[in-house]
DNA sequence: TATTGTTATACTCTATAACTATA
DNA sequence: TATAGTTATAGAGTATAACAATA
């Protein structure tokens, strides 16, 4: 991918060729966005994966182990120390599903939703903060572009 | 950042608010971006920061360790290994410096030069094909916009 | 005192494989 | 046989702290 290439004769001596590959600009952009998010939620805070975890289980309740790592894109087994520790906290709990003896679903608690909702606004707002010498115009266009690279693996 | 938004309101139904956050729609696409380079290089091929520390190694001949840790964003310490790993490949090689004896200056060999040469074309390549269906103008946007969040972090 | 490279160590994230209890 | 959740385990990737050699 050759672009991104605005670079002047005298960027030559200083600038590597990883500059010209998508991989390498989109890690570097994550790295930045991720340790916003860090800063945000604190120390002993909900983790990137608590989060999304969190905010999946409110927005689809009763959802399962199983259909939670799907959306989320891991592996089941890796699921079960996020799912323990939102429980722990109470912010989550499992429960039994009448009919299927197997299945967890899963359900915010209260205090899960209300620190969800906080937690939202909070990274909402520090993105916001982060983002704002970005137009609006400059924003929906990163966004509209990172969902067509996400669309180039289209199972959800 | 509540853009990309150009949902449909049956799309309430299945969409979570993560939508709405630039660090989730970074992360998802990162990872399909990280999965196609893993993909190229091959299972026992270099891992992306072989790759990344033996680009800048190549690009910057001589460069010390620390210098070269700066540049990819990590700890000295965590470089040790890298570097151990390219250097039992015969890709790059430790050189004493005169004046200075503690430092140790990274230089690629012929092998390590040609290895990634032909590495780097392999993932351009690749990305070229993942995004095939990008327009050129996308392809310069999604750089630049990067680039903005980039240099949001100033530090090289 | 400060810096370079290094080691030891630990923590996070993730995957694979195998187990159990159910279906 | 197949599925849901779980455990055990291992491998990246990264960070912190301390050390030896050198400046």
């Amino acid at each position: 991918m050759a672009h991104a290439q605005s670079a002047t004769k005298s960027d030559t001596d200083t600038v590597s060729d990883l500059e010209s590959l998508l991989g390498y600009n989109m890690k570097r952009a994550y790295l930045i966005i991720q340790d916003d998010f860090r800063k945000t939620l604190g120390e002993d805070g909900l983790s990137a994966r608590a989060f999304s975890a969190l905010s999946l289980v409110t927005r689809f309740p009763n959802i399962t182990q199983s259909e939670l790592a799907r959306k989320l894109g891991i592996e089941r087994s890796g699921l079960v120390a996020i799912v323990d520790w939102l429980e722990d906290r109470n912010l989550l709990a499992r429960t039994n599903v009448p009919g299927d003896r197997r299945v967890q679903a899963l359900v915010a608690t209260k205090e899960g939703q209300k620190t969800y909702q906080h937690a939202f606004k909070a990274v909402l707002a520090h993105e916001k903060a982060l983002l704002s010498n970005f137009t609006d115009d400059e924003l929906k266009m990163l966004f509209d572009l990172l969902q067509k690279v996400r669309a180039l693996q289209e199972k959800n």
